[in-house]
DNA sequence: TTTAAAAATGCAACCGATTGCAATTTTTTT
DNA sequence: AAAAAAATTGCAATCGGTTGCATTTTTAAA
């Protein structure tokens, strides 16, 4: 079988009788050039099929219209939400994208920033792994003026743009939430607190307890891994321990699920002998009986919004350095798995 | 700031006082090269940070190293699980990956290969949409020798290389299994039976009947978009159905666990009253109440074969014009929302 | 009609790596 | 020690767009 030979500007222009240059400026739609120009080089590159050769421009312009998602997973439906948020916005800019995930893991995080880094993306959305501490992985991009936008997961004290939701605010409410339905006793399943999202949750519930007059008990916080496993690990402990807690706030939905699965299997009646609260709403928490109570952020959106400070920026139309953190709105979405109280609703 | 400038190839022959053509050998390994002199360039482009230029090389070459993927969606395990084969292949072999998704529309389908055909990715993996009908948007690859690679969603009259399962097989096991618990009106929900994973599910649903003497009744057979309100549709016919039904395959879990719910909500009684089989093995079914029976059929698995046969076409290990259609296995995983007799376990 | 200003187009030098072929150096053979 | 073979290295063209500046053409002003 013969292959189609590429067409370039060239073969255009020597089909027009003109130099290549106008053909590159009229596929821009470069104003200086002639309107009729313009059109007829459309046309002609429309007829032989011609293709932007991409590696030529970005050669020439030191540009990949490319930008790097470091993303910590990619099996939840929040992180997806936020992807084709991104995905929406730059593709509608003409950006285009690599994903890398680091599965939770600091070293794989590393290396994708490095790999991004030399397949030069023009700039990078990143969320961090469990256990990242620092950010000096991502100095190369500084040093080359490379703009890097977190979502989610990232470092509270740094300097850096960020895109957040308010995860001490979600802990109070969640906590709260089960002080109100009568919980003493509440159990909280999280990560490592090292990620400021597991930290900010924990500060949540424990500011709660203490505004409740109620003490914080080292042994009631199980730090996870958020698995599927964990939901079980985690529904084990809580039935050994004496007396049996009286609400759990665990933050992820799957595994909270799975914890609450665990608990029912064992006897125990959800929400009356423990009320549940998850994080994420993910669809899990409506197909869970009974129905998880939840926290509730727009991932989409998050996306929408990290893609668009880092396109206006790479436009030139503002600057990150000037855009520091961006707090997205959330809220407690109350379901059967904590309602003790028939008030309440 | 000082934006530091990039090394090229040219700095370190400079550094070294060779030719870049020596150079550029070197850190391709090319044994022309001596290998001290090899190594003195290796570790100079370290200690200058040098960093390939992918666009140069691409240019040069007219390769990308890039792979393209569509998929037909996102939010799923099983496509997530897939993708994560395709990436641990790939990137071993030092390709990375655009991933686009059509969300189940044709036009976006369409619209994205031609997108990725411009970007001139070396191959490509494709899963197709609902309702896609033909293979003719994939011309351009074809006319230009790029390899394409189907999985799951596939053209199964085509010529061109898959990676499947027996969908036949699967949807006969399923019912198989459903007559076997003494179900007599079994209800099939299922999306557009022009695209062959539904066409063949369906096939086998019949021939299952037909086998086991029962009569193929049309108004069984729900054509649906497998979305998550799909399920409460689904439901809520079935409810409506005289006499009420007392089996239901549903081919996607996500859509049979909210129809599940659905009708226990209605005071129906699974599988005492309804048996359910679902299909993908996803960990909501493992979560619903009862658990649910399914089709497990290994995800990421599939994603590495299509890329290890990709990448072995590219490399000219093999060639995907000898390599047809790839079965991979599947399996009935029998839980509580079918098992009607408890003889069965 | 001449001149000045504006608009349109072209010239040619990049961008950085690759590679066929030639030239040089080293090693082996005679 | 000379010749032949093998191992290294370099030359220079090439990949296809882009863009500052110069040149040409067209339009407007004098």
């Amino acid at each position: 079988m013969k292959l189609k030979k590429d067409v370039t500007i060239y073969d255009i222009a020597l089909k027009l009788a003109l130099s290549s240059a106008t053909v590159s400026r009229a596929l821009q739609d470069n104003p200086a050039i002639n309107k009729n120009t313009r059109k007829k080089i459309q046309e002609a590159a429309r007829e032989l099929g011609y293709r932007h050769n991409t590696f030529a421009s970005s050669l020439r312009t030191q540009k990949t219209n490319t930008i790097g998602i470091i993303v910590h997973e990619l099996k939840s439906n929040f992180i997806t939400s936020v992807l084709a948020g991104i995905e929406k916005v730059t593709s509608e800019a003409g950006y285009h994208l690599i994903i890398a995930h680091s599965s939770e893991s600091f070293e794989k995080e590393a290396a994708n920033s490095v790999n991004l880094f030399h397949k030069r993306v023009d700039g990078l959305i990143a969320s961090l792994a469990f256990d990242t501490i620092g950010l000096d992985h991502y100095n190369l991009f500084d040093e080359k003026g490379i703009p890097v936008i977190f979502f989610v997961r990232v470092e509270e004290k740094s300097e850096c743009t960020k895109v957040i939701i308010d995860n001490y605010k979600c802990g109070y409410q969640a906590t709260q939430h089960l002080i109100e339905q009568g919980c003493k006793r509440i159990v909280l399943v999280t990560a490592n607190l090292k990620r400021n999202v597991y930290a900010q949750r924990h500060k949540g519930y424990k500011d709660a307890l203490y505004d409740n007059g109620i003490t914080y008990n080292n042994n009631l916080v199980l730090i996870k891994d958020l698995s599927e496993q964990c939901g079980v690990e985690a529904a084990l402990e809580i039935l050994k321990m004496k007396p049996l807690p009286d609400g759990a706030f665990i933050t992820n939905d799957f595994s909270a699920a799975v914890c609450m699965q665990t608990l029912k299997e064992h006897g125990i009646a959800i929400p009356e002998d423990i009320a549940i609260v998850g994080f994420n709403n993910d669809p899990v928490s409506k197909i869970i009986e009974p129905k998880m109570t939840t926290i509730n952020y727009p991932g989409i959106e998050m996306g929408e919004i990290a893609a668009r400070v880092l396109i206006n920026h790479l436009k030139g139309i503002s600057n990150i350095k000037h855009t520091n953190t961006i707090v997205v709105r959330s809220e407690l979405i109350i379901r059967k798995s904590s309602l003790r109280k028939k008030s309440s609703l």
